[in-house]
DNA sequence: GTGTGAGTTGAAGTGCGCTTCAACTCAAGG
DNA sequence: CCTTGAGTTGAAGCGCACTTCAACTCACAC
């Protein structure tokens, strides 16, 4: 058993496509030393690297917040078990946050299955507070406005 | 007040541009009548089919599969608080899986932090049933690969 | 040594959900 | 009438997260 790993061992081993894990280099998200003929060896430790990241995906987060938080690894050794616990304790946050919102998005839904209505006049799931009334009878869509990538089918 | 609104009307209502608008109607997910000057008027009860679309992706649904959900309301007549409500429940249905696997990643992801592990070898997030093992000695992602959409910041 | 499967690169392509642009027409108030 | 803001179109562009491709090189088993 050697201690590095090439493109295609990583990618066995994390499910993540030999493609994505270049990609994934060049956004500065993984490393690889080279061979004396230009192949990717990876430390075992990117393995732990590329379940973050792909746990961190699961969460919601862009490939670019992931790379900053990556970033706060110590670049000077091997990050102990201590550095990724504080960075998935960032992520837990997150999750609860997304998870309250869904949970939010839920509980009003349910209120308008009751009333069938869905309406934009009346609905609870829009603009709760009115504040947009005074522009006219009508009231305004109160959900955020999703990034393109706002959502998660199952 | 008239009974039909422009685009403009429609966009100030409903949150989602103009741009968005046409584009929802060219996917088909939305429909005008059009002025003798060929200008689109959006009958009110288009309102109610863009907030069902934006709930819709708020829920992590694409607009392919929300125009084949709208598909399924009746063509002849204007919907009824009925008609919405059975597609309201659907949607509910895949909120309640979507907070359900996030809820299950938040509690494995807790149980990581306590171990700081995020390892591919022992961690409960990965490969909880071991069934990829005979390949190697280590473990496969069992995440499932996110889909580009996957996910949603808040 | 040699064949073969694995790896390399940069550039281009994909899919989704839009937005932007240019060039044009419409509608309504003064 | 005329101006002006709102609306029209098709085509192109964008951002993200990758994938695909072509043309080439490497590493290892035989």
């Amino acid at each position: 058993m050697h201690d590095s790993l090439t493109i295609g061992e990583l990618s066995a081993r994390s499910g993540v496509a030999p493609s994505a894990l270049r990609y994934y280099e060049r956004l500065g998200l993984v490393r690889a030393d080279r061979t004396g003929g230009n192949q990717r060896r990876y430390a075992r430790s990117e393995l732990r690297r590329v379940a973050f990241i792909r746990i961190a995906q699961q969460v919601g987060v862009s490939l670019d917040e992931i790379r900053t938080a990556l970033d706060s690894l110590p670049a000077s050794r091997t990050p102990t078990a201590a550095d990724w616990a504080r960075l998935s304790a960032a992520w837990r946050t997150r999750l609860d946050e997304r998870i309250r919102l869904l949970a939010k998005l839920r509980d009003d839904l349910s209120g308008c299955i009751g009333c069938g209505c869905l309406s934009l006049q009346r609905c609870t799931l829009y603009n709760p507070k009115d504040n947009l009334a005074a522009e006219g009878a009508g009231a305004r869509l109160m959900l955020p406005r999703p990034a393109a990538d706002d959502v998660t089918p199952s």
